[in-house]
DNA sequence: GTCTCAGGGCCATGC
DNA sequence: GCATGGCCCTGAGAC
């Protein structure tokens, strides 16, 4: 099925009805995983995993998700003696085979972040039998015999993907992966390559009446109107009214810090004009047998927010005072991270229940997606729904959303960056901010600031899964050629 | 009725 | 004395 034309694009929620829902952002994906069916490998025959938590050899499903025998017994140790650990460090102590044991309070912490359930720990210790996660137990081992499927011969997905049903798709160009691939910095960086590392880029403060979804005061989502199909942003929750109701005590540098931090936030309304007169535009100049499918509207989409992301990220005050080879290797390690945040922020401020919020302001059910997706996009939509329900209930403000893009962004751990302590300074220092922001907002919930930092592993794990279902589909030919998307793709996977 | 497999208990080991 | 982790037992649910 083809999408509809490009004034179908128009702000309304056009898939709103599961008619009308974009069938071929779905069926593609099954289609590249049809063969799978043909020939169901043995139910038993489980690729060899490692524990999420330390990376030891994994026994089994325990408490939620598939983790080794020692993890497993920690957990449930330090779930029924109800446990205290303090970590020694910066709570973010290595975690693998050799080091779990040196800090369990990261150990413990890394447990419930990659997915382990406390609720699962019975309170009545009656030993046997299954317990309530069996349906999704068995939908994740669905999940893995596919994709155990498509990398034959032990190849792990974080291995250089193969093309699967190659027969197929033998009609279907791979883009060449060629290297180097300076695009990126052309498009991001215009004249970096003639003045490498030499360069600063000029300020473009942000337009006076600049607004973005996360400027009002708290991201609890806004009631749609009935009369408009396409609830706009900006109009609906004015700058103005959104007066800060933080109180800091005296002597702290925090507000201003963070309104430095929110100087350069994107406003929406803007960027969902640009995405719509881009997407016309494509249209237009296309054929009338030759209109791009729902997967490939979805790209643009993509791939027009991050040009955004890294807009923002370019005018970020904190990110230009660093090097411009450092700029460069933070954008191309976060780049899906930030896509991942800046989509969970659109949620939690504009998505009504059960609908995902897109950034053109259309609306999708969610149970149509998941019940028309294959099991990648299934995970990723559920995994994503469930940390917008956790944001939605911890009540995240601007404030806290810009401080997480920021975390994201000023990564030290990141390969090669050069001036690896002012990364790292910027980072503990929006860390502060954030902290002291949540304790002075949110005196009553004085754990929201260890709340925020515990979505972050699932951020990042969200993105990994989204860079990688996206490298499989490029693998395909199925994503537009030339994009920032793909060429972010390429740099990672090189 | 049998099998599966995930949670609980036990205990040797190491610090 | 305590935490760890490997091994075994148990029993609800699947078949």
């Amino acid at each position: 099925m083809d999408l509809p034309d490009y004034h179908q694009l128009q702000p309304q929620p056009l898939f709103h009805h599961p008619g009308n829902y974009p069938e071929d952002l779905l069926l593609l994906e099954e289609s590249s995983t049809c063969q799978e069916s043909k020939a169901e490998p043995d139910s038993r025959a489980e690729p060899e995993e490692s524990c999420p938590i330390c990376g030891d050899k994994v026994s089994g499903y325990h408490y939620g998700l598939l983790t080794c025998e020692s993890c497993k017994g920690f957990f449930k140790r330090s779930v029924q003696n109800n446990k205290r650990y303090t970590c020694a460090g910066q709570q973010s102590c290595p975690m693998d085979l050799s080091q779990r044991k040196r800090c369990p309070s990261c150990r413990f912490q890394k447990c419930l972040a990659v997915g382990m359930k406390r609720e699962a720990i019975r309170a009545d210790r009656m030993r046997g039998g299954r317990n309530k996660f069996g349906p999704l137990y068995r939908r994740d081992r669905q999940m893995k015999q596919r994709k155990s499927h498509m990398y034959p011969s032990g190849m792990g997905q974080s291995s250089a993907p193969m093309p699967i049903d190659c027969e197929m798709n033998a009609d279907r160009e791979l883009t060449p992966l060629s290297l180097p691939y300076p695009g990126l910095y052309h498009r991001i960086y215009p004249g970096y390559l003639q003045e490498k590392g030499e360069i600063t880029f000029s300020y473009s403060p942000a337009p006076a009446n600049y607004v973005h979804p996360t400027l009002n005061d708290s991201f609890t989502p806004i009631s749609t109107p009935t009369q408009s199909p396409c609830p706009t942003p900006n109009s609906a929750i004015p700058f103005s009214r959104a007066p800060t109701q933080t109180h800091y005590t005296s002597g702290t540098l925090t507000p201003n810090f963070l309104s430095q931090l929110l100087e350069g936030e994107p406003d929406e309304s803007q960027l969902r004009s640009k995405v719509l007169a881009s997407l016309q535009r494509e249209q237009a100049n296309r054929g009338k047998h030759d209109r791009l499918n729902t997967f490939s509207i979805m790209c643009k989409m993509a791939d027009q927010t991050l040009f955004g992301l890294v807009e923002w990220a370019r005018n970020s005050a904190l990110f230009k005072e660093l090097k411009v080879d450092d700029q460069m290797v933070l954008l191309q390690s976060c780049w899906s991270e930030l896509l991942v945040l800046d989509h969970l922020c659109r949620q939690v401020t504009f998505s009504k229940e059960g609908c995902i919020y897109l950034v053109t302001g259309q609306q999708i059910d969610v149970s149509t997606i998941i019940s028309q997706a294959g099991p990648t996009l299934s995970s990723l939509v559920s995994r994503t729904q469930d940390l917008v329900y956790k944001l939605k209930s911890l009540k995240l403000d601007r404030q806290e959303f810009v401080c997480l893009k920021h975390l994201v962004l000023f990564n030290p751990d990141v390969k090669s960056v050069q001036s690896r302590r002012q990364v790292e300074q910027t980072q503990e220092r929006v860390n502060r901010a954030l902290m002291e922001h949540t304790q002075q907002s949110h005196p009553i919930h004085s754990d929201k600031f260890g709340q925020l930092l515990l979505r972050l592993p699932e951020v990042r794990s969200i993105s990994l899964q989204v860079e990688e279902y996206l490298y499989q589909r490029h693998l395909l030919g199925d994503l537009p050629c030339n994009s920032l998307l793909t060429e972010m793709l390429h740099t990672k996977h090189n």
